[in-house]
Order: C-alpha cells, then sequence, then structure tokens
RNA sequence: CGGGAUGUGGCGCAGUCCGGUUAGCGUACACGGCUGGGGGCCGUGUGGUCGCAGGUUCAAAUCCUGUCAUCCCGACCA
C-alpha cells in the first residue's frame, strides 16, 4: 500500500483492491471491468441507497423494476439515443448451450439462435418508455414518478474502478408528466434532491449545472448535472437529471387524453446516480492512511478496540465498556466492539482507519483505572482521553462535528480551486500547473467547446445555475459570452 | 481501433539482456513460543507445470515464432 494515494487515479484503484472494492476479472474471457464489491464497500452503497430513496419517496416517487433485457429494435426508436448507446452495448445473440462434438467442453448451440438480439440494458429509457405507452391514456394517469434500483451494462473501451465500470449498480428514474413546466419542474427537483444528498449525507460539494449540448444526454433537451473536485483537481460528473421535453413519448407513442379531451405527448424526465457516487465519496475525502467516510455513510461509527491481557482483562473491560455501547445503539449510532483476539490493537487501528470508521475508542487497563476512555477522530487523525461517563454525549456531538468538518474541508478545497481566467493562454497554464475548475467565457458553439477539448483535454463540466455572470467574450474567439463557464479535466 | 508496457506460489515483485544447481525475495497462510496503548518478534512449515502453443538446444522462466490476456495513454463515457 503506497503512499501518495490521494494525487493520482491510479492509486486510488489500488487501494480499492486491497480494501473495499475488487475489480475482479474472469480469467481469459475478455470481460474486464467488472467489479466485486465486498460487504463492507457494499454496506456504503446500501446507506447511499437508504438516503435516496427515502428522499424519493418523499417527493412522491415510487420503485418498480423492468427487465434486463431489450429488444434490438426498442433501442432505434429514439434517434439521437441508438447513436448515444449503440457503441458500448452487450448483446444476447443466442439462449442455449450445447456439448462439443469432439467433447472438448460447452459451445453455443448455433441453432438457438435469437430472431431478434436482446441488448443488455445500457439505461432502461426505452423498455420503459415501451411500457409507459400502456400505462398512460389520460392526464388522470398523470404524474407518472417512478424510480429503479437496478444493474446496468455499458461495454467501454475503457473501464475504470468505480468511476467506469463495465457493470455498475443505479437508480434511475423515469417520469412522466402533463406539461413541459412540470417536467423541467421535476428535473430540477431531482437535481436538487442530487445536490443535497451529495453535500448532506456524503459531505461532497457540487456544483449544480446544465451540460453544454454536446454533453447532453443522449435523447435529452436539458441535461442538469451535479460536478464534484477531486483531490487530483479532476472533474467528476457525480449525478445527472434530464428533461427529455416530448422525444420518448413521440418514439414510443405515448399519448394521453387532456382534460379538453385532446390528445398530447407526454413530457418526460429521466435521472440516475450510480456507484461512481462511491469513487467520489473515496476520491473527496480520502488520504493516506485509507478511507475517509462521512459519520452518515460510515456502516461502522464508532469502533471499540479493547486493549487487553488475557481473559480477565477482557471481560472487565467488556463489563464496563457495556452501558456505553447500549447508549450509543439507543441513539441509532452503529457500534462494533471488537474483541478479536486473533489481532493485535496496533493492527485493528490500522484496519479501521483504513475502513474509515469516523470515530475509534481504545480501553485498556490504565483506563480502567482512570475511568476514562480514549477517543480517536478518523479525520484528523487527534486522540484524546474522556471521562467514561461523558462518553456518550461527547461521541454523539463529535460524529455531527466530523460530519461537517470534512465537508468544510471538502468544499474549501474546491473554492480554491476554482480559479477565473481571461485568456486561453492563461487558461491552459492554469490547467496544465493547477488543474481544478476553471471559470471562463464561452461563446456559445459546439466548434469552440471542440477546440478546446481537442487541444487541452478540458471540457465544459457545466454551465452554473448560479454565480459566475456577468457578461466578457470568449477567451478563444473573443466573441461574446453572457456568462462563465466551468471548464476541467474530468474522469 | 491507434501508441506503450506487462504476464513467475493468494497478493506484490526479482531473475530474462548474457540459457546451466533443487526458481528466489517480501507479504499472506498454518503450527509453536514470547508478546499485547499504532500494522510485533523468533522458530518451523504449506504453497509455483514461470500466461498458452510450437520451435532452437545436451539443457529454456531466460533465445525465436505465434497466440491469448491484462494494464497504462488516446478516441468514448455515469
Amino acid at each position: 500500500m503506497g503512499k501518495n494515494l490521494t494525487k493520482r487515479s491510479e492509486d486510488y484503484s489500488k487501494w480499492y483492491n486491497e480494501l473495499v472494492i475488487k475489480a475482479d476479472l474472469a480469467e481469459n474471457s475478455g470481460v474486464r471491468g467488472c467489479m466485486v464489491i465486498k460487504p463492507y464497500g457494499f454496506a456504503i452503497w446500501e446507506k447511499i441507497q437508504a438516503g435516496l430513496d427515502k428522499m424519493f419517496k418523499d417527493t412522491g416517487h415510487e420503485n418498480a423494476y423492468f427487465p434486463l433485457f431489450i429488444p434490438k429494435s426498442y433501442l432505434s426508436k429514439e434517434a439521437s439515443h441508438v447513436e448515444g448507446f449503440a457503441k458500448e452495448c452487450a448483446v444476447v445473440t443466442h439462449y442455449r448451450l450445447k456439448n462439443s462434438e469432439d467433447g472438448t467442453g460447452i459451445v453455443v448451440d448455433e441453432d438457438a439462435k435469437l430472431e431478434e438480439e436482446l441488448i443488455v440494458r445500457p439505461t432502461s429509457e426505452t423498455i420503459i418508455w415501451d411500457t409507459y405507452r400502456k400505462w398512460i391514456q389520460s392526464y388522470r394517469d398523470l404524474p407518472l414518478l417512478i424510480n429503479q434500483w437496478a444493474n446496468v451494462v455499458r461495454w467501454e473501451m475503457r473501464t475504470r474502478l468505480f468511476l467506469r465500470t463495465t457493470e455498475f449498480l443505479w437508480q434511475e428514474g423515469h417520469t412522466a408528466h402533463a406539461t413541459r413546466q412540470e417536467a423541467v419542474d421535476e428535473a430540477e427537483l431531482i437535481l436538487n434532491i442530487y445536490a443535497d444528498f451529495a453535500e448532506g449525507h456524503m459531505a461532497v460539494p457540487v456544483i449544480k449545472g446544465v451540460k453544454s449540448e454536446s454533453e447532453r444526454f443522449a435523447g435529452a433537451e436539458n441535461t442538469y448535472c451535479i460536478e464534484a473536485l477531486m483531490q487530483d483537481g479532476k472533474a467528476l460528473q457525480a449525478g445527472t437529471s434530464h428533461f427529455l421535453a416530448q422525444n420518448f413519448a413521440k418514439a414510443f407513442d405515448v399519448k394521453f387524453a387532456t382534460k379538453e379531451g385532446k390528445q398530447e405527448y407526454v413530457w418526460a424526465t429521466s435521472w440516475g446516480v450510480s456507484t461512481r457516487l462511491m469513487g467520489a465519496l473515496i476520491m473527496t475525502h480520502s488520504d493516506d492512511n485509507g478511507l475517509v467516510l462521512p459519520p452518515k455513510l460510515a456502516p461502522i461509527q464508532v469502533v471499540i478496540v479493547p486493549i487487553y491481557k488475557g481473559m480477565d482483562q477482557l471481560d472487565a473491560i467488556s463489563d464496563k465498556i457495556q452501558p456505553l455501547i447500549d447508549e450509543l445503539k439507543a441513539k441509532d449510532i452503529s457500534v462494533k466492539f471488537d474483541k478479536r483476539d486473533t489481532h493485535k490493537p496496533g493492527f485493528k487501528f490500522n484496519e479501521y482507519e483504513l475502513k474509515g470508521v469516523p470515530v475509534r475508542i481504545a480501553i485498556g487497563q490504565r483506563d480502567l483505572e482512570q475511568g476514562t476512555l480514549e477517543i480517536a477522530r478518523r479525520d484528523t487523525l487527534e486522540k484524546t482521553s474522556i471521562d467514561m461517563d461523558k462518553a456518550g454525549d461527547h461521541i454523539t456531538k463529535l460524529l455531527e462535528e466530523i460530519q461537517e468538518s470534512i465537508y468544510k474541508k471538502a468544499e474549501t478545497f474546491r473554492d480554491q480551486n476554482i480559479r477565473s481566467v481571461d485568456s486561453y493562454e492563461e487558461f491552459k497554464e492554469v490547467l496544465e500547473e493547477q488543474g481544478g475548475f476553471i471559470a471562463a467565457h464561452w461563446d456559445g458553439t459546439a466548434e469552440t467547446e471542440a477546440q478546446i477539448k481537442k487541444e487541452t483535454m478540458a471540457t465544459i463540466r457545466c454551465i452554473p445555475l448560479s454565480g459566475y455572470e456577468g457578461s466578457g467574450s470568449c477567451m478563444v474567439s473573443g466573441k461574446p459570452s453572457e456568462r462563465r463557464v466551468l471548464f476541467a479535466k474530468a474522469y
């Protein structure tokens, strides 16, 4: 396990492997970039799921589940959608295997060829809209607010752990509305939920904005996004919410009868966040000692490590600490009392630091004699000794403080790495030497955007919803610009 | 699909240029003892057809040919 893990993406991968999640490749199969999520990693994902799911339900959404397989023809119904995803689809062509004739193994049975190939969903717009046609007839059926937790497959050329795996877990929401405005409002509502979750639960500060046309979702009229900044100065799109206008309704012929009895196409949104959020979480907070988890998402919030010699001492410690464990559990704080005799205290300290457990308590003979505990916080690595009878309240407050503190730290870093520039020269210089977000004027054309991307690798991460107003002139073309947009190199 | 690199016990690597003992090291794993407030120490032990297939040679991890796979950098992307 090397040092300087916070600086380079390859190094992040190193301890994803060691620690939380492993990219496990089927040997010699050519399947790359699939991930095995170990139990501890999955527990973090479950926390993310639970948090978001509640927010969706509180705003009137319901969960449902649609098929993994999508008939090939569905995909081609929306022109820009097929263009966006066709290059990265896994395709099912046969439905049976048989023993090979030379007896050496098992082969695809060519007789079992499918009439129409099935696509393993890269996203579910098509199959869901095909279903919505049957569900929606009247304005009384609207709005239809549905979310699904699922896995999807995108056969990318290059994969990167968490950020771009071949198969990933996500939630995708798909809604149908009677009016344009209602759909726009929905897309913005979800954007705000994503931002609130990222900042409030994950302690990851994000910038809300809209994508430029070229970065837009395939089939959307407008794509809202939240953009986060990683510690190595690269930007990460952490979530997107799309206003799909009537594109999918028209492609799948989803009409409804208005109050006036007229047939109209419905208005749509779709939105999603994925296991990429875990990448954002890790890359935002972690340090060279391992993960740093915000208390709200930590599967274990408090770990207690007894320091003892012999079972007598362990029993004495257990008796002494049990009331505190009960007290914390009563407050809904997840506590682990690690009394394993197979590992030494020092080993455990490092292990829980690696896992990002926010608060660690150590208790040994010294503490029993003095009635104290040693409390260590993961984010600052500070250790303090406190009276045992004050521990419950102290820890409760400490967890809140850590949650806030790591957010502040990330926010400060992010804010220090947003720089305004006015010339293309300066842009290139800042990009190369400092990274981060760069606020610059842009003439709004795809040509200029493409030129910048080609020459510098930087893309427009978003046109921020607020801030950076004020007109100027494009740093490349010199044409007028109404506002600055945010550029960055991105994952 | 273009450019670069790599495949050797579970993991990380050395050895390959210049062929020659029984293929080595770290770590992990198992057992014993001492330890126990930051990844402990000593000892013993398990585990490898050197990616695969051919070829050259008295002899191949090492040289040659082919092949498969993976990683990194591009194009693409949540």
